[in-house]
DNA sequence: CAGTTAAATGCACGTATGTTCAAGCCCCCC
DNA sequence: GGGGGGCTTGAACATACGTGCATTTAACTG
């Protein structure tokens, strides 16, 4: 691919587009003059200037960041952090009567900021996939940070993903996002036999992707279930046969992490599928310094009570209806 | 000191305050919703709604930072976290051609935030004192948290701050500020006698404070230079003879936290002054659980690179300028 | 060089936001 | 219990902001 001088040309503009739009957001957000005092002084349209705002905001030039006093949280939060303490929860409204993709729309939202003010330069974030994560993916906003990888936790080399590129695109998108390393898992979901497993878990390229796992500082996830709204992936794309999803209802499995499947006490030693799973035993997540569960729609509900049963994670993000379900789970079974 | 009704009263409503604050800074920047929208979800006014924003932005609950691709605040905060790892760094940006004032002003206030941000029920906070704490006093924006105690580092029992009442007057605003009591040092900056010293460390009195200090949640403090454009007051104020000022030099010091000295490497122990000083070994400084260390001003670049090298922060607040001092200060050393 | 397409510009409009002001509320003190 | 001071509240206003649209400008193509 060769460098052509129109092309040169776009990028100068492009920088230049830049830095009209640094300057104007000094202007604005520092000395606090109005698009129209900025337009006169730099000689520009108001409108111009209202235009280079947005594109400093949705580009990452400016980032604005809300700083929680972490202490005393209201309502569902502080009933979360009552039940379960060693849990640092996050609960985001929703409007009445809205529908459960604009739940995870919301969730998504929160879990990218929360993201991007926990990222720090060389840090190594490992992520799952599914729907959940593909919509955190699609909410981000750019931020470059210096020497970052992201790792897939679990794998996705087969068809479903071969096609579509759902998964790699994912991973792509956080990994473009902060300017950072992608390091993909090329391993099935599900391996037929353990066997084969345990050799590809001996294999080089395949440790390397587990250690940069096990010293990962930050995990993000969510949790599957198979009585989600929308199912997970794990159980709409074919990767289980029938005879395994019997098995995991006969195993009492009522939700994934990474598709690695959990009990509804949190517990998931033992549960025959894990063998053949390519994600990481769920102790990781909380041995990390930081795993972020972001879970939204009430059929995950059940899921993510287990999941907090286990602790599982050390932040979560939900969505306000979730929340409350959850808590209401936790007064059933008591 | 009594608690009255009233005080309970407005902190409860101050908190509540802040967290709906919170609430619906996340609801406008995060989720980009109108002040309308946001109203109605939350079952508010929308002038209320406008009026939290508004809180929000004054209180430093919202920070908006802008990634200037041409300043270098991003950068180095990166480079300073990349060559000290212990060290979590926040470097504020200063305009181009601004004078020193400025930059403690801007230094200051992203300190306050900071301190605001983490201050939770119960902390017991260590200050030290002088121009820079002072002016972090002034910037501090109002917030009521329960049962925190500010407590003085080194003492200040000695003419010059009797007259002026500097330091008594910095630490006071700090309580104020949270509603919270003020624990005063009254010894001497330094002692003539180190044997006095000594036996002041049995007094009861004075054993309290220090165990107050030692179980610190927080500590704040900047760091001192004699080389310094405004110098620090430990230098002006007369504490210290013409002769003491020589050994400081002899000895190899470069710096001093709470009137605490160190040499270049960041080492402190065997200085001979420090036997007579009021302030904490500065292996506190690691030992609490936060530390943060303010710093601006070019003067400082030395003792703060000295500071450095002897982890004897957390985290560190400093001015665009002074930052790339210090980084320059890292390649001439090597 | 003219034709076509795409992007950038500024006007004008509708909406979003901040602020003023009068009314209401609570607490305190007389 | 009856005012009075301070603070909070929401209605109404004035200003600021974002965006569709028609127009210009620029760029690429045949």
């Amino acid at each position: 691919m060769t460098v052509d001088s129109p092309n040169l040309e776009n990028l100068r503009q492009s920088h230049t587009l830049s830095l009209q739009a640094v300057q104007v957001a000094r202007l604005y957000y520092e000395q606090g003059l109005t698009t129209n005092d900025i337009a006169l002084e730099l000689k520009l349209s108001r409108p111009k200037v209202s235009r280079l705002l947005s594109h400093a905001r949705k580009s990452g030039l400016v980032e604005i960041r809300i700083h929680d006093p972490e202490g005393e949280a209201m309502g569902l939060e502080a009933r979360l952090q009552a039940r379960y303490p060693f849990l640092q929860a996050q609960v985001v409204s929703v409007p009445l009567g809205s529908s459960e993709s604009v739940w995870i729309e919301r969730t998504a939202t929160a879990a990218a900021n929360l993201l991007t003010t926990l990222l720090r330069p060389g840090f190594r974030v490992g992520l799952a996939w599914g729907n959940t994560m593909s919509a955190v993916s699609r909410v981000l906003v750019p931020k470059a940070v210096a020497d970052v990888i992201f790792v897939q936790l679990n794998g996705s080399a087969n068809a479903a993903d071969f096609v579509s590129g759902f998964v790699t695109e994912t991973i792509l998108r956080f990994a473009r996002n902060f300017s950072a390393k992608a390091q993909m898992f090329p391993v099935p979901t599900f391996f037929d036999d353990p066997v084969t497993k345990q050799a590809m878990w001996r294999e080089r390229s395949v440790r390397h992707v587990l250690e940069l796992q096990e010293h990962a500082d930050i995990l993000m996830y969510s949790v599957g279930s198979h009585t989600a709204h929308t199912p997970s992936h794990v159980y709409t794309a074919g990767y289980l046969s029938p005879s395994d999803l019997s098995v995991l209802s006969d195993e009492g499995t009522v939700g994934d992490i990474a598709t690695v499947f959990f009990r509804a006490d949190g517990s998931h030693q033992g549960l025959s599928l894990n063998a053949r799973a390519s994600g990481p035993d769920l102790g990781l997540m909380q041995r990390v310094k930081e795993s972020i569960c972001v879970v939204s729609g009430l059929g995950k509900a059940a899921a993510l009570h287990a999941a907090l049963q286990g602790q599982l994670m050390h932040r979560l993000i939900v969505d306000e209806v979730t929340a409350q379900a959850v808590l209401e789970l936790d007064l059933e079974g008591v």
